[in-house]
DNA sequence: ATAATTAGTTATGCTAAATAACAACTGAGT
DNA sequence: ACTCAGTTGTTATTTAGCATAACTAATTAT
């Protein structure tokens, strides 16, 4: 059963110094040569860490960064069809399919048939799934302090803008 | 049979206006209300771009960003043990035997038992892993390039020192 | 009508990442 | 010398993300 709250699999092991185990020497600290200058390399750790947190922030909610992503589409533009949401967040429209139905399975949105055009659906979300979509977005926020707290207001906006140069590679 | 130049996916259809094609009305542009200050999200669209670009800039080879880095590191640090290379790069050691062996399929590295410690493996790369590695980094280096004339050099150095930063959230 | 397109779906494959369990090996303490 | 906890590399398995091809149903252009 996957309910609109779900706890994923509970990490922390809390390790212990324990008693036997060797002191490592000194990491030697590894020389990563160029690669510490590749922007590829850098996404994918900071991508890593955000994701981490993201996880971490939303653990008692149980979405996923992608189904977020789509409630807050969703919620900010009712009525678009999937394919709208799929072009907007760059997702295929055959991936798209199971994450909606997970949410509509979840309560948290639903699809609406035109009469206009019975191919294409028209999103919308629930009362629950705007309630869950409120709760999300306060945790998410816990996050977005956090990565504010380390960046700094300035660097958090630069980074946005950074990023969203990249985009148009 | 994976040989060090491995030709992906042929892409690029070349979209035709084709005769029959419905003209797209507008895109409506979608609003992604407060998503679109999400560093998570701007991260993974960036990452998309960067990827994309990583596999037209490396096609020739037919290297994964993964496999670079891992060559990349071993290059620099002659005799590294696997466990090292993993706890460099942020990969657990049992994602990266395949991962290492296909580099020795490939004929691009080799593992040699330490008498020292005969359970752990140093790595370095053949004289043809080296000359890949000149290779890719040749080419990698175009994808740089396209980078910095997108986000300016004084950009793309603070890139790199937010998504540092980041990594330590 | 008929041909071409579009929307959504299904099936399938691939890669990255995570976890658990295991054999071989090491080293520290008794 | 021996035990035992810990490490190293491996295998197997699972999951999520992203991609492509092929299909149905509905729509639109000619």
């Amino acid at each position: 059963m996957r309910g609109p709250v779900r706890t994923r699999t509970a990490r922390a092991k809390a390790a212990r110094p324990s008693p036997g185990a060797a002191r490592q020497a000194a990491p030697a600290a590894v020389d990563l040569g160029p690669l510490g200058g590749f922007i590829g390399y850098r996404l994918r750790r900071a991508q890593l860490a955000v994701f981490a947190g993201f996880e971490l922030a939303l653990r008692e909610i149980g979405l996923t960064a992608g189904e977020l992503s789509v409630l807050v589409v969703i919620a900010r533009n009712p009525g678009l069809t999937q394919s709208d949401v799929c072009a907007a967040l760059a997702v295929q429209r055959a991936n798209f399919t199971p994450l909606l139905h997970a949410l509509e399975a979840d309560r948290l949105a639903i699809r609406e048939v035109l009469p206009a055009d019975r191919r294409s659906n028209a999103l919308r979300l629930t009362c629950h799934g705007r309630e869950v979509l409120a709760r999300a977005l306060a945790l998410h926020e816990r996050l977005e302090k956090r990565i504010t707290a380390c960046l700094g207001e300035a660097g958090r906006t630069q980074l946005i803008g950074l990023l969203r140069k990249l985009e148009t590679l």
